[in-house]
DNA sequence: GAAATTGGGACAGTCATGTTGACTTATCTG
DNA sequence: CAGATAAGTCAACATGACTGTCCCAATTTC
């Protein structure tokens, strides 16, 4: 990465102005704590915020984990929420027991393979999803705000360089 | 959501040639989804790589985060470790208990007030936190890599957005 | 100097959320 | 029909958080 300068005897830097560039191979250890601290502090902010609504309703992180996904893609199968949530069948099975139990969650047979349980929002859980959704993006609306448009295309960037190669399909099918 | 067209019969659109434009307020709901997606998986796919590590040491994620904030800041109090990472005295506690117990952290009485005690790493517990650094930084290099520069700045601009005000000043002072 | 506060440790009990393993039922697929 | 798959269930266990209480030593305050 040497410039070769061959006529001036000084090499002058390109930006002499910046005063602390960062790093071009971006290798630099700060730099690369300073991500780990801010993902920790960030992602821990975010999902703070609802923390309050959840125990009003004898509720927990998982509790809210699953409602997200399935209001975000009603009719997928357990199977589908096993692997978002990278949980195992028991684990999860005591959630949606709740879930259903307090009428939050509906489960349908699968019209394709009748083994299948498909499952959606009933009407109270799709309204305390929304609420629960309403103050993560009280946090999120307000990071992107201000951190400018740019900004959050960089941060969508690096967060699927995050994520292994093999997994980010599944993250794009969840969107679009 | 109607256009009224009164004068000109077809009034064109200002950039016809972008198909998907982000929108300027970035208060669409996907975009805000998309986000705390991006945020659940990165956050995730990163510090499962230090797992396998932990696991053979009998120890968990808890002991982890505690090892590296001690790395980052050693001679810290008790009571600062609480605070970064946000849980009661009673929870660190244990995960200190178990840490000191297999000689991974020391404790020395404070200088100024000798109420405190101070944390640092043992050698041992200095080798196994630079090799759990190593997993983490194996994935944030590789993520700022792809990337790029830019979006790297973008990437800490929005998480630094995440924090609410009153808390950006301690992860500040946790770097430089 | 006495009293109140603070930093830290210890003990006991509880809860939320994850795990493994084994078994059952219904259904699909070759 | 035989085997594989989707889901549910029971039991036991590990981790990591919580609350509440009590204690000690050191510091700060009046």
């Amino acid at each position: 990465m040497t410039v070769p300068i061959s006529a001036s005897p000084v090499p002058a830097p390109v930006s002499p102005l910046k005063v602390t560039p960062a790093s071009p191979l971006f290798l630099r250890e700060d730099e690369i704590r300073r991500g780990i601290e801010l993902l920790y502090f960030g992602y821990t902010s975010m999902i703070r915020g609802a923390d309050a609504i959840l125990e009003a309703q004898g509720l927990g992180r998982a509790h809210h984990r699953a409602l997200y996904f399935i209001a975000r893609r009603p009719g997928l199968s357990v199977g589908e929420l096993i692997g978002l949530l990278g949980i195992t069948k028991q684990s999860l099975g005591r959630v949606l027991t709740d879930l259903t139990g307090r009428e939050l969650v509906e489960q349908r047979v699968g019209v394709a393979d009748r083994r299948q349980r498909l499952l959606s929002l009933t009407p109270s859980g799709a309204a305390l999803e929304a609420r629960l959704f309403t103050e993560l993006e009280r946090s999120m609306a307000r990071a992107y705000g201000e951190a400018g448009q740019q900004a959050v295309t960089g941060f969508w960037a690096v967060l699927m360089g995050l994520v292994p190669p093999d997994g980010r399909a599944q993250v794009e099918a969840l969107q679009g």
